[in-house]
DNA sequence: GTATAAAGTTAGGCAAATCTAACAAAATAG
DNA sequence: CTATTTTGTTAGATTTGCCTAACTTTATAC
């Protein structure tokens, strides 16, 4: 059983990872705020527990048993963000800061039954796949917003690196996950895109904004 | 803020308190599972604290502001079992220890979304009052059963003590709360006590067990 | 291809929460 | 009222998860 602690590591090395499962000690020790040092010991420490890779210099990755336990964590994770949204009501950007305490809860039956009334979900509020009882992700291949060109339609699918703030900048301007968009324009300079929706809203959106949302064709 | 673990010992303080509010170093350590000298350093650190009046070789008493958070860490954990109960549809016997991890969450709006959902409720799922936001418990003055004499005609109000056998064992002979219950006879040699319900329904308990039972008169 | 910068590692220290062993005070029994 | 048992305390060790300082290796820049 791994602690409370050892799971958020975890966690950070499965959504950190690249395509090549890799992430620098670097990488994580910012992303948890958590000086390099310490997280060099923990990656020893996760490796004599056999849920990582470790090697002198070299990048950090899960083995197949630490993905399976980060996807579980994930699992959770994304689950409990369900819950809240469809069941309690929350908005979608309350929801992190509460799914990350109720993730570590240990009781299989809670969260069987949040499977279970939420009627097995494969998606999150932000559109982000749920892994399976087993860990595994069912990766979807969206594109991002930025990719597309002028008169592509598209139905916006997940949204990626989400904060408070991000969230609260979509639902302000009515833009919610399964909405129908339509690209007008793409200006060369700064890669900014102006999108139509809801038949006559038009909406500008910044290169940082349009690399953030997953879109799929109609 | 209090740490998780020093969440426990005042829920722990506040549910061992006898009129007096008075609870001793072992009574906690046992309770706990914890050896009495790391207790005891911990009452000196909640002492600093100003939770607990610690003076040595005296018994431990919550302080006001102590008896505060640990009313609003019992909100929370009964809170939650309602919600289990309730909204989960979770058996009352299996809600205890999902409770013990969800009562230290952070996030107030998460409680309060919860007692609105529940309408408010001013009792868990075990009959035990729930505390107000104040933190402090109102009160019910319920009879024990075993306090009872043949001829009574009671309501059953609360379980204490409860433990998953325990609550198993009531289930199973159909004794839930606010069930009208009628004293048949009482042993004078070991205080078991026949009572009847549901019209054509008659039970043997044992002094152990009316002892664990709170009722109302009706 | 060396010099500098960035990333990674080692060593040693600290706080929280636990323990055991040994001692002190209070309660209880005879 | 002393002797014994129970309860409470002190001292010192351990583990986990964090830190800073100093050093090493790898990457980057010129």
């Amino acid at each position: 059983m791994h602690s409370y602690t050892e799971e958020n590591y975890l966690k950070a090395l499965f959504n950190l990872a690249n395509k090549k499962g890799e992430v620098s000690v670097n990488e994580l020790s910012k992303k948890l705020e958590i000086k390099m040092p310490t997280v060099n010991s923990m990656m020893k420490k996760l490796a004599e527990k056999k849920s990582v890779h470790y090697e002198s210099y070299k990048p950090l990755k899960l083995t197949e048993k630490g993905k399976k336990e980060a996807g579980l964590i994930i699992r959770k994770h994304r689950l409990t963000e369900m819950f809240l949204v469809e069941i309690m009501g929350f908005g979608w950007e309350q929801v992190h800061e509460i799914a990350e305490q109720i993730e570590h809860i240990h009781s299989p039956y809670f969260f069987e039954k949040m499977d279970a009334m939420l009627g097995y979900p494969k998606f999150d509020p932000h559109g982000s796949p749920i892994p399976d009882k087993t860990g595994k992700i069912d990766w979807v291949h969206y594109e991002k917003l930025s990719d597309c060109k002028p008169g592509d339609q598209v139905r916006l699918a997940a949204v990626i690196h989400t904060t408070d703030e991000f969230l609260k900048f979509l639902s302000s301007r009515g833009l919610h996950l399964g909405l129908k968009i339509k690209i007008k324009s793409v200006e060369t300079f700064d890669g900014s895109m102006v999108i139509g929706y809801n038949k006559n809203t038009t909406e500008t959106l910044s290169r940082t904004v349009s690399e953030r949302l997953l879109v799929e064709r109609v």
